[in-house]
DNA sequence: TTACGTTGTAATTATAATGGTTACAGGAGA
DNA sequence: TCTCCTGTAACCATTATAATTACAACGTAA
């Protein structure tokens, strides 16, 4: 199972992106989300390195670098999911079976598709589609 | 990362169907994938119980229970993956919060249809594409 | 029947990822 | 200055994974 750093994130930008004042604190950010503000603070680094969001050392508040409806779950994805595999295969399959001699390769292909499509439904759902969701009323 | 658990089942799955041996005991399996026997028994076991396959107490050898073109990546990464769900989400976000309150659920929406995604191209690919890639000749 | 090889499975260990926590240096702003 | 905050290192507990040892139960050949 893929850890919930992908949930999380999501919840904190969908946070940023529905408030309008700037003293969104880690502290706030964790009591939505019922966790550790340094938890919080890890991922908002992640997704600072990836450009996502901006944040200024010792000040509270977030801001996304570009709109909400320009953020993708893929992008949320890619920022906190270092591995860009989402298939894990064995090492060193023997060389001398023929088997084991090319079923990487196929395999690889195989993951690979499965992974594209994955992740095009990924990049199909934005932040902004997210946030009209949850208030459909606004 | 997924473990790689159905990368192991796969190619144990292909070494079934290509039957270099008509005894294909547990320890020239993990020969194959370079593991430990045992490795190699408890996926055999997982995909007993799941249907896929054959086995026999105190006799080498397994046997599909239906063509290797009816076995699917799907069948496969269910039967060695227990859980359902490929994304996990944080739990008990704060319901006073109204992102909190209700971020799981559009979460929940938008994860699935992505993982349903990743299974139609799972259930698109068998065992028999994959001998197939593995030895064109044939 | 016995002997031997094999499966099925429990138990143990090592390693790594994850998430929670404490601690603290340093920035921002009143 | 004082206070709140961020960024990050360090440490811990929990869990998943894979490798390994051990052994009871089973199948087959003799």
């Amino acid at each position: 199972m893929i850890n919930s750093r992908v949930a999380v994130a999501v919840h904190i930008l969908v946070l940023i992106a529905s408030k309008p004042h700037d003293d969104l604190a880690s502290e706030y950010i964790a009591s939505s989300v019922n966790t550790n503000p340094v938890v919080i603070r890890r991922i908002l680094g992640m997704m600072r390195k990836a450009g996502l969001i901006r944040t200024v050392a010792g000040k509270a508040g977030a801001a996304l670098t570009r709109p909400a409806s320009a953020i993708t779950f893929l992008d949320v994805f890619q920022a906190v999911e270092p591995d860009n595999s989402l298939f894990a295969v064995h090492e060193n399959p023997n060389p001398q079976c023929p088997v084991g001699k090319g079923i990487l390769a196929v395999l690889e292909e195989a993951f690979s598709s499965a992974q594209a499509a994955l992740e095009a439904k990924l990049s199909a759902q934005t932040i902004q589609d997210t946030l009209d969701r949850l208030f459909p009323e606004r």
